[in-house]
Formats: structure tokens, C-alpha cells, sequence
DNA sequence: GTGAAAGCGCTAACAA
DNA sequence: TTGTTAGCGCTTTCAC
């Protein structure tokens, strides 16, 4: 594989030229370029990045760590990203860690020793710290999704509050009063927030949580599915529900279909995230849609700001919910 | 950031030394090895694999090209490739070309560039020839999901023959002899692969195609949704209808419901690949599933195989695709 | 057991 | 307008 060094030869000029012509940089003289793109033609000469990163001090890459791609949230935002950062040039690193915090430490590390110019960041560590706080600190980083409370860091999120606070009302002005809620946990700044939604919008209408309707799950699917059919069958089921992220949703709506429930007569649904299949359902399902990709793609712009500009102040990103009504919620029976 | 050099120093060491206790690559005394690891931690070290991969000549850095991971097929086979060979220490670079020749170009040189250790690519590129033959033949690459007939490479594909043979093998088992098809690009394998298979279980059971059943789609949603619609509203429309990918049967079952056309009574549905959501649907889909997530995952072995291995002969491997039958496929009304 | 130093393939300051 | 060369941060050969 040839070198610049023998494009440099061949083409009778230094290598410095050669790096010139291939980054015009400076000033070279047509004759001299057109040798020297001849010549780069003639062997096939392909640059070669790791080196020139070794002396620019730059990579051009973006590291990405989420939970799992497969979750269609995480495909979204991660295609955002994407969208954003190859249109300058970049390239992004896909980290799956499957929520295993060891998965997310090793790769925090390849990621800070490949030098990735930047890292978009969506923690499976619950609570306020994160162990690598030290070096995710002098990272170029933008905390996604999941806040991390102590990290100084750019960030972008959904508006977990507002999402659930809306799904609640929504439920609420359909006339339902008897509300059950698949939370998520709330060591997760989603998980956290979107249950002070559904609070925030009980208390407003005088409505008094009932714990019995309102379980914790894990946001995967198994928990929907378990905790959707230990809602239905205890003794005095809600009209309505609202399972707060897709993973659960999927799982709540398996269970419902096992157990024969009718959607919504016998129960109204209301899910976190709209999917491509939610208008497939029969009824469609309600949705809060949280538009990841636009908080990928935000998290991408914000990333490459920092890496230009160097701004200082760090700034949070809250991308707002919508309600999307279809047919899986409507007034309760009685 | 400290260098391997602020760590000699200020451990009165050689910089081989440092070197050799980072990667255990000789014997390093008990005292030395120490002290050299206390300074690391103190100096909050991170090796710098830029400089490394510059020398060693390996990046540990893998590049997957497809068309687009928001369609779950492909995010399958990333997150397969990407648990293969993230098992090894690799780290996949994420390219969505969304079928634009450009940014395939764009993104292979980028790669080869970057030195990716190795490449799994699923062409837009329709025919048997690719622009960048000559570059691809000398990296370390396998080919997915659609086939470059005159590029010399590993290779993993679905059995898209046997795949769309099952599914209207089916369709005619349960009864039906007029069935339509959705077919993809005929310049794309997988499309080709999966009209022959289909052509060749008609014609097992002596059924002649209807041209006007089997129209030929891009692989898009938006095909799938006008194709289905015309197909249906042809004059004498068939009892059954084969779709061969997902984003086109995502479409199709829009437009079907669109026409308040009923399944399976009114006509039979098997689609191509099976998805999250295919149970969820009313009757759930019977599918064709293709094992995405293995095709990433054996792309990704056949990657490490011939970057650890170096072997000579290319492999090609099919991945067989099995029914699922669900509620969507019934036997004719007639 | 350990160290000195060449070199991986580039960029860019400095010189001409 | 172009060339020389130091150095980016490592690995590894060769010498001791």
C-alpha cells in the first residue's frame, strides 16, 4: 500500500506538496497538482487517516453508547446522530451495553483511548454519579436520554414529564379516573420523571394514585407483559393504562391479547413512543411520541458545536412530547 | 494528556518498559511493573490507540454498510455483527448509505481510509459489477445481504430462494392458485433470488403467473402501499399476496386496511421477515424469517476468521429462512 | 530484565 | 511557490 512518500517520488516534489494537493491546504501550481493527482490515480493511493489523526489530534469519530439498537428508540435517535455527523465528515461508533454497566465502562474507555472527538452517551448507571465521572468530565460529551445528575455535560432529553403528564390528561378527559401505570425504574432519570408526570397530572385532578395500578418494571418487555397482566387480574382493575416506555408497551399488549382484553372497551391503552407498527394495531395505538431521532440528531449538532466551537457554558436539550391519539384510548364503559 | 513518555519519566522507566506492562508483551520485574501501574492510575493515563493502530497496523475497528438501520432487518444483522466481534475488542463503525450510490462510494473510502481491519457491506448498487471493485478485492470484506456477482469475497446471505418457495409453497398448500407477489429490484440478488424461488413453486404446482398479481416494487414502504392498493383493486384480484420485504409489507397492510379489506378472509398475507410486531397484529402475520441477527452475527465471524486467519478461499454462506405461520395466511374463501 | 532509538504515515513550521 | 524536517504517541528490534 503506497505511501506518501511514494506519490512523493514518483511525482518528483515533496511530501509536503503531496499532502497539500490532497487537503488543499496551500497554494500548488497546476502543473505540479495535476502530477501529483496522477500519480495518486496512477498507484491508488489512499490516505491514510490514522496517521494524519495522530498529528491533527483529531479522529473524526463519534462514539454512540445506548442500551440496545434493537430497541427502535435507540434505532432512531442513533440515526439522527448519524444524519448529523456524516454530513461533516464523521464517522459513529455503535456501543451496545445491553444495560451492563461493565459493557458501558469498557467501552467509555475504547471510545476515550480511540480518541473519538466526541461521545453521545445514554447511561445505564441509575442514580446521581457515574464511575468514570473524572474523565467523562474532560470528554466531549452530550448525556442522552438518561441524565446523569453530577456530570457537567452538554445534554439532550425528552420531555419525560411533560410526555406523561399528557398521556395522563389525555386519559383523564376521556372520563377515566381508575388509572393504572407500568413505571420504569426510577434509579433512570426517565423512569424518575415520567412517573412525576402521571403524579403531577393525578394530583391536578384530584385523583388519588392507586399503588395497586401503578408497578415498577425494568423497561424491558418481559416486565410489560408480567406486571400488564398482574394489573388486569387483581381484583379491581383501572379503565385505563399507560405503560411508559415501548419495550413494555410490547409486552403489555401481549399479555392483553392472552388474556382476551379488549381494546379500549375493556381497557384504554396509552404508550410511550410512537413505532412504526402502533398504526398497524387494531385499535391503533395512543402514543406519546418522543422523536428520537430528533434527539439524536440535536445530540449530533450539539456534539459537533463543541468540537468547533469550544463554548463553555453547557446546555440541556428538553425535546418535547406529543400526544398522538388513535383508537386504543376512549371513554371508560361506564 | 500524558503520554507514554510522562510515564517513564516520571516512573524512571524506558518507555518500552511502559509499553510492555500495558500489553503484557514481555517479562516486566515485580517492582518496575508497580510502580509503572501507579503512575498510570495517578496520572489518569489513557494509551493512545491512534498512535498504537499506526504501528501495529490494525485498528481493531470493524465497518458495516447498509442501507438504512432504521428498517429492522438491518438493525438485526448490526446487532449481530456488532455482539460478534465487539466479543473480540472490535468496535463497529455504523454507515447508512439509505440506498444513495454516493454515500456508499463516500463511506467505503472512508472506511478503507480509516483502515478498518475489516468491512461487511450490503450494496445499493444494482448489477454484478461495483465502482470500487478494485479497492474491495484487496480489502478484508464480506458481502451481506445482497450479492456482487463479480467481486471475490466472503459473503452471507438469506436463502432467498427457498425462502419466497416456503411462503407461496404455503399460500398453495392452504388452497389458494391465484396469488400475487410484491417483488423487489430484479438488479438486486435478494430481489431476483426471491421472484425465482417464487416462480419456481408455481410452476412446481402447475400455476402460470399473473402478470398483473406480481407487480415489482423498490423495497420501499410507500411501493408496497400503492402496489398493494392496485393489486387489489385490479378486477379479478387474488386470494393471497406474498410481500417480499418488510418495508413493503408494512406498506401493503397499510393500504389493505385503508380498504377496509379484510385478513385472512378476504385475502392471505405472508410477508417477508418477521418483526416485533407481526404477533401483535389482527390475525398476527405469517412470515418468512430470514435470521438477520445470524447473518450479522456469522458476517461478523467470517470478518475476525480472515483478519486472525488469514484465509485463502472465499466462503459463502446461506442462511436458511423458515415459515412462521400465523393468523394472516387461510385457505381461500371459494 | 531493561533501555535506546528507529520508524509507523502523516502535517505543518520554518527555510529557501 | 516548494522543500526539509521535526514530531504526533506508540511498538519493537537490537543492544546491553
Amino acid at each position: 500500500m503506497p505511501t506518501i512518500k511514494d506519490i512523493a517520488r514518483k511525482a518528483n516534489v515533496s511530501t509536503a506538496t503531496v499532502s497539500h494537493v490532497i487537503n488543499e491546504t496551500r497554494f500548488v501550481s497546476k502543473p505540479l497538482k495535476r502530477k501529483v493527482k496522477a500519480v495518486i490515480e496512477e498507484l491508488g493511493y489512499q490516505p491514510n487517516r490514522i496517521a494524519r489523526s495522530l498529528v491533527i489530534q483529531k479522529t473524526h469519530t463519534i462514539g454512540v453508547i445506548v442500551s440496545d439498537i434493537l430497541n427502535p428508540f435507540y434505532t432512531a435517535v442513533v440515526r439522527g446522530l448519524e444524519d448529523a455527523t456524516s454530513a461533516f465528515g464523521y464517522n459513529v461508533m455503535l456501543c451496545n451495553t445491553d444495560e451492563d454497566p461493565d459493557k458501558e465502562i469498557k467501552y467509555i474507555r475504547l471510545l476515550l483511548e480511540k480518541r473519538a472527538d466526541g461521545i453521545a452517551l445514554a447511561t445505564c448507571f441509575q442514580g446521581n454519579e457515574h464511575p468514570l465521572m473524572g474523565q467523562l468530565n474532560q470528554a466531549t460529551l452530550v448525556t442522552i436520554v438518561r441524565r446523569i445528575a453530577r456530570l457537567k455535560s452538554d445534554a439532550v432529553f425528552a420531555d419525560n414529564v411533560g410526555g406523561a403528564y399528557k398521556a395522563i390528561e389525555h386519559l383523564i378527559s376521556l372520563g377515566h379516573r381508575r388509572i393504572g401505570v407500568i413505571s420504569g425504574p426510577s434509579g433512570f432519570s426517565s423512569g424518575r420523571e415520567r412517573l412525576e408526570g402521571v403524579l403531577k397530572a393525578l394530583n391536578d385532578h384530584d385523583i388519588s394514585p392507586n399503588e395497586a395500578w401503578m408497578p415498577t418494571g425494568d423497561f424491558k418487555q418481559e416486565s410489560g407483559y408480567l406486571l400488564a397482566k398482574k394489573i388486569i387480574q387483581c381484583k379491581n382493575p383501572p379503565s385505563a393504562l399507560f405503560v411508559s416506555n415501548n419495550r413494555m408497551t410490547l409486552g403489555a399488549l401481549k399479555a392483553l391479547r392472552e388474556l382476551g382484553i379488549q381494546i379500549p372497551k375493556d381497557i384504554s391503552i396509552v404508550g410511550l413512543d410512537d413505532t412504526e407498527w402502533s398504526i398497524l394495531l387494531n385499535p391503533p395505538l395512543t402514543v406519546i411520541h418522543q422523536s428520537p431521532y430528533d434527539m439524536g440528531n440535536i445530540a449530533g449538532k450539539m456534539l459537533l458545536g463543541r468540537i468547533f466551537k469550544k463554548r463553555k457554558r453547557f446546555k440541556t436539550n428538553i425535546i418535547p412530547a406529543k400526544l398522538i391519539e388513535r383508537g386504543s384510548s376512549a371513554p371508560p364503559r361506564e
